[in-house]
DNA sequence: TACAACTAGATAGGTAGCTATGCAAATGGA
DNA sequence: TCCATTTGCATAGCTACCTATCTAGTTGTA
């Protein structure tokens, strides 16, 4: 195994790891018409609050752009409606239609089965472990971007 | 917190942090006009090999379209070239230009370093549970899609 | 109060991945 | 040898991200 490998083992597996992840989610996901990237915002709008774009955005930890083709196509399959916030001209408030909200026990029951079987096997100790490191790696890489060389 | 976020904390990590070494790893090989999702096809061809799509498809551990458009991408870019196999009228040989030759050395330093900043921090012990732990979680999603439930 | 600076969103264009299909070359029996 | 199957690739169309840039409201200050 050459150096390239060697070198990267850690970071191709993480990818490898969050996009059979992802892809296992989306597959179930697909039953209800609905997508691994629409997750946050369906879990911060669970219970009938009208959040920016901006807000959500936060939550979704995804650049601003992401969020608003995300809420576009959310909104395109009726899963969100808008109404523009009277306090402020610039804003749109998102919140989840009842066919998004009737989907959400059945889309939290889904995740939480693909959840179990991706993290099988592992011990809470062990599942505590991987979120330390990875969090160790998430804010080594964040501080780079704070940071740069 | 709510179970939503209790539930899917170790795959959101997971998500959040193969998000966040991909970007770092971009905007770095930006400079060289290289991506990430070549680095995997530089590494097989860098000793001037010639490999059909469907070799490379499996070295990269994507699917084969996914594969079909990044070596398009590269062509494009003059980064491989392809010259149809004479034993097999189906499958074209890539192998690297002169130009990604060229490029390769400086993108396996930006590489090692954009690896060590992600991993700074973490003893050899602490990086081999890690990936012992990504390894497991790989395993038992891949596990899911041969036996789906 | 006027205007500069900030902020929220929209838009354009790109990469990296996916599924679903279709086609043509190669291959392995009957 | 013929043909059904397998295999390698191409294509269409999608999600989920990203950077860069623009516009229109809001706000703070001279």
């Amino acid at each position: 195994m050459s150096d390239w490998d060697v070198n990267l083992k850690p970071l191709n597996l993480l990818n490898r790891a969050a996009r059979l992840v992802s892809r296992i989610g989306e597959s179930r996901l697909r039953a209800l018409s609905l997508g691994v990237g629409q997750v946050p915002v369906l879990a911060a709008l669970k219970d009938g609050a009208a959040l920016s774009q901006k807000a959500l955005t936060d939550i979704a930890v995804i650049e601003q752009p992401s969020m608003a083709q995300l809420l576009a196509r959310m909104e395109r399959d009726g899963l969100v409606g808008r109404q523009s916030d009277p306090k402020d001209g610039r804003v749109s408030l998102f919140s989840l239609t009842p066919l998004a909200l009737g989907r959400l026990p059945e889309a939290r029951a889904i995740l939480a089965q693909a959840n179990a079987a991706a993290l099988e096997g592992l011990s809470d100790e062990e599942r505590m472990v991987l979120i330390a490191l990875l969090q160790r790696v998430v804010d080594n890489v964040e501080a780079l971007r704070v940071a740069p060389p």
